[in-house]
DNA sequence: CCCTTTATTGAGTGATCACTCAAATATATA
DNA sequence: TATATATTTGAGTGATCACTCAATAAAGGG
């Protein structure tokens, strides 16, 4: 009986992550997404909900990518030459909306005012550095590295540089494919 | 003959710094302004011309703040161990609007926009990296770190760990202080 | 075909945005 | 004290904000 909406969720909130990761929260009207997503107000509230709800989406969307990115490196190259080749990747696509992280881009934008995408930010990037975790604790098993560092410490200080790394790479005149090669450098030196 | 402003005009820009660290380009209303510099919208414009003007200002306070905090702990500490000190110092302060580089959010908030602002961010990130090579070059010239490195190489690779140690201290459940201190220690290994 | 159910449309909501300006007020000099 | 010059006031500007909703259109089951 029901009629079937006439686009492709998935697709909508690709496009939607793409526009919020370029402009962050504020900086992205109803408008923006409206002409982005071809809906009128009607049919984006009857899908969406909100633009809050929609952005909520469109962080899960980008931070299931980022793992996805990542596990498919690691089927590839192993855990340690994954994570050496990983801050290249991520700094390296020139199709992406922006350089920097969009999860790093909603925590510094929202943190402050406790808003709770801010909170739902702050769990995708733990999940991910626990994931950097995983992979430090297999390259030890397998003597890619030392065995004398805490993962968890290790994955921590990644995290932070890779962070750092995708701020650097938004910068004018910053050769961010050198700042990543010396972070894939120190890996080598566990 | 001429009328007095009856406000300290550093005071006001600081007060406006305070609330654009905080919550951003976006996230600081006029409204939000003139609470905090109680001032009325004409006095506003007549001050500052507007909040662009306002928040450059604002940022070349930051700016200089950040270089004098650090030039103080070179005069007593020098070059190396203000190094390694400094980035203790830039996330230990409790009373700062965020954890987070004003810099950083700035452009980060900005830069895919082209806004002038973020241009502005840019320079200013980039004085504070050739201070930060001054300083590589003088632990150089002393003997404290080993001349098999480029100063530039190295300030550039010091900036971008400072821009993610802050990020990362935005983050809940992250312990910033180990990453500053990791950071320090890698400095001691030059 | 009809009917039920859902999707789409788009004008319109009140609130807030950055900003303006004429009038009122205050100050220092003549 | 009178006057010139500047500051302060605050209601008001049009534009844009996120969002609503009644009307219309479309699709599948009978």
């Amino acid at each position: 009986m029901p009629r079937k909406p006439n686009y492709d969720r998935s697709d909508l909130i690709e496009r939607a992550r793409d526009l919020f990761w370029r402009h962050g929260w504020a900086g992205t009207s109803l408008k923006d997404l409206e002409a982005a997503l071809q809906m009128k107000p009607g049919s984006f509230y009857a899908a969406f909900g909100s633009k809050d709800a929609l952005y909520k989406l469109a962080l899960e969307r980008y931070a299931t990518d980022g793992l996805e990115r990542l596990d498919h490196l690691v089927r590839t190259l192993g855990p340690l030459k994954s994570l050496q080749h990983f801050p290249q990747l991520v700094i390296g696509n020139d199709n992406a909306p922006a350089k920097a992280c969009m999860l790093s881009k909603t925590l510094l934008e929202l943190q402050t005012q406790k808003h709770p995408l801010a909170h739902d930010a702050n769990l995708h990037l733990l999940k991910m550095e626990r994931r950097f975790a995983d992979l430090f604790a297999q390259a030890q098993d397998s003597g890619e590295i030392g065995g004398d560092h805490d993962p968890a410490v290790l994955a921590r200080r990644y995290q932070s540089d890779l962070l750092g790394l995708r701020v650097s790479a938004e910068r004018d005149g910053v050769d961010a494919k050198a700042i990543a090669a010396e972070i894939s450098d120190s890996l080598a030196r566990l």
